[in-house]
Formats: structure tokens, sequence, C-alpha cells
DNA sequence: TTGCTAAGCGGAGACAGTCTCCGTATTGTT
DNA sequence: AACAATACGGAGACTGTCTCCGCTTAGCAA
């Protein structure tokens, strides 16, 4: 790859994660590609498509998400550890204005960003399975399920400006139902 | 409001629903007008913009769910009725292609559609209370949250082709958190 | 250095969708 | 039958997506 190609393509995504910050996920391309100072056939090159440069720039915040975890997974209580890292996990989603959720749905082996989080979820999962603290029939993709649901709904509704239960609530009651007693 | 009008309104609110059922929320306005035999100027007049015409279609809809809950209401369990009517919810919800999961968000009394089916969720609630079946501190909201995220998850992880849990399985693990014990 | 070439750039423009304006047509009433 | 008031609908301005292709530039080899 060519270095002003390289440079290019970074400044994309740079510039793509503000605007989507910014504007949601409709955000215009080409205004993008004019803030990077490209013309929008470059952009196009180097993302044949919206969903490709999306996905780029998810890419990048997943990792940032992962390396959240790496605390958890040596905690004492692995089942309040799980219960920590599903509400980190709402939490950069809403963050990140549901660009991501998408991703928390994903079991694909092949899309690495998504598995990145459902590996890190799964062994956080095991954990609290192992010393017993949740219920061994409940799934990673059950309970990545249900946060990414839980973070479309937080969002949802507080963009529509409704009082709305906190993210620890609803990951609470979940985890109500999923601890072993 | 004249006779022509009202014949319009109408033909466009069903060719909507059908276009928007066909091709999700972001089937063309001018695509449906032409359908409904209208000009742009008709549609946009009637549905000052493509919310609005949602709407519309969504509160056909909603009653329609509504009238759904009735038997549940009489129901000899009221616990197993709310959970009848969580998982009937998340199903009418998927096959509307999540054109409506805002609806279970709102809980504004002025919004008629929404606010039907917050009512009549309440009541199964307030049943299933009565009863002593569920957690006195959990809210008719929240539940709406829950059930919304699920529809949701659903609905995109089915789109990606994944395998996914049902949404019975889903609101079961809600409802075991939510279940007193 | 210089010159060459593949890789990369970026703007013009085709196309599709949203929404508005306003002259024309239709309705329902007197 | 005539006349308001109401409603219609198409032309077109505007915005955004995405492609095509002539031009530029980086990187290499002599």
């Amino acid at each position: 790859m060519r270095a002003d190609a390289r440079r290019n393509y970074e400044k994309l995504v740079a510039v793509a994660t503000e605007s989507f910050l910014a504007n949601g996920p409709d955000a215009s391309l080409d205004d993008i590609a004019k803030r990077a100072g490209v013309g929008p056939g470059t952009l196009y090159r180097h993302f044949p498509n919206r969903e490709a440069l999306l996905d780029a720039v998810c890419v990048r915040w997943a990792d940032s998400v992962a390396a959240d975890a790496a605390p958890l997974l040596e905690a004492a209580d692995p089942t309040e550890a799980l219960n920590d890292w599903l509400v980190r996990l709402v939490d950069h989603v809403s963050a990140f204005k549901g660009l991501a959720s998408a991703l928390l749905l994903s079991t694909d082996r092949k899309h690495d960003t998504a598995w990145v989080l459902h590996h890190t979820s799964e062994e956080l999962v095991e954990r609290a399975k192992a010393v017993g603290g949740i219920r061994a029939d409940v799934t990673t993709s059950e309970l990545m399920q249900l946060t990414s649901g839980i973070s479309y709904a937080c969002g949802h509704s507080k963009q529509a400006g409704k009082p709305t239960s906190t993210p620890e609530r609803l990951i609470g009651l979940i985890m109500d139902g999923v601890r072993t007693r």
C-alpha cells in the first residue's frame, strides 16, 4: 500500500468516526470525504459502501472496549465481574450511538472485531459458570442478544427524552434471572 | 374532510403498510405515492414527513395487537399471561420488521397508539403483581424496554442469518429474573 | 538525479430520493 | 349552474450516493 493511500485511509477513518458520532450512522459520505480532504472517489475506493466504512470505524472502537475487560478477567468474584462487564458494554455501545450494536449480535469468527467482543464476553461467562455463579444453560450469545437489546432500548428511549431505567438496572434484572440461587 | 381526500388518505396508508413491510422503513415515499395513484404533493400534504406516515401505519397495527391481549386479561394465571403477552409482543414487532419497536418505548399518553400498548401491558403487569407472581419493584416501562430490546436483537440477528435464540427463550430469561420465588 | 509505471487521486456527473410550489381540477354547497 | 374552498399532482430544486476516467504522484530502477 502506497504511503499516500495509507495516509488517506487513516484520515478517512478518523474523520468518519467523528462524523458518525456527531451525526449518526447516516452522516453524508461525500461530506466525510470533503472533511478528510479527499474526493468522493477516494473514499469509495477504500470503502465500497457505507457499511464498510462503518465497519472500519467499529473495529478501532471494539479493540478499545475489549481492552477494558482485562482487569475484570482476574476479579475475585467472576459473577459480579460479568455483571460489570455487561453494564460497561451497554455504556460503550450507547456512547457510540448504537453504531456498533450489530457487532454484539455477531458470533462470526471471521469478523475479527465482533469476534473479539464475543470471545471476551465468553471468557467472563465461562469464569462465572465455573464458580457456579450463573446458570449453566445460559449461553454467551443469549447474553449478547439481551445486552445489545438493552443498548438499543436505552439509546432510543433516551433519544425520545423519556425517563428511562438505567443500564445498571436492566442488566441487573437480566442477571437476576441468570444467577444461580 | 373531502371525500377524495379521505379516499387518498386511506389508499396511502394501505399502500405504505405494504411497502414498508416489503422494503423496510426506508421505502421510497415517491414510490408509495405513485403506487397509490397520487402525486408526491398529495402524500406530503397528508403526511409532512416519513415519520408521520410511519406513525399512521403503526396506529392500525397497534390496535390489532392490543386486541390480541383481551383473552389474556382473563387468564387464570396472570403471571403466565404476562409471559405470553411479552412473547406475542416480540413476535408482532418482529413480524412488523421493527417498524414499531419505537412504540414500545413510549409512555406518552398523548400518543394514542403507544399508549394503547403501554396501557395494555400495564394491566397485565398489575394483575401479575396482584397475585404476587412478579416482583413489585419492576415497572411496566422496564419490561417494555427489555421487550423492545429483544425484538430488536431477534430481528437483527435473524437478518444476519445467525443461529439465534427464540423470543420465548429470551423472554423466559427475563421472566426468571422478575418472577417471585 | 532522472524517468518510468503502476497505484492512487478526485471531480464531473448520472441517478435516486425528498420535499415544495403553484397552476389546475374536483367537491360540495347555495 | 355557479362558485368558493379544498385538494390534486407534476415540475423541479436540492441533497446524497456512487461511478467513471483523465490526471497526478509515489516509489523504484538505472
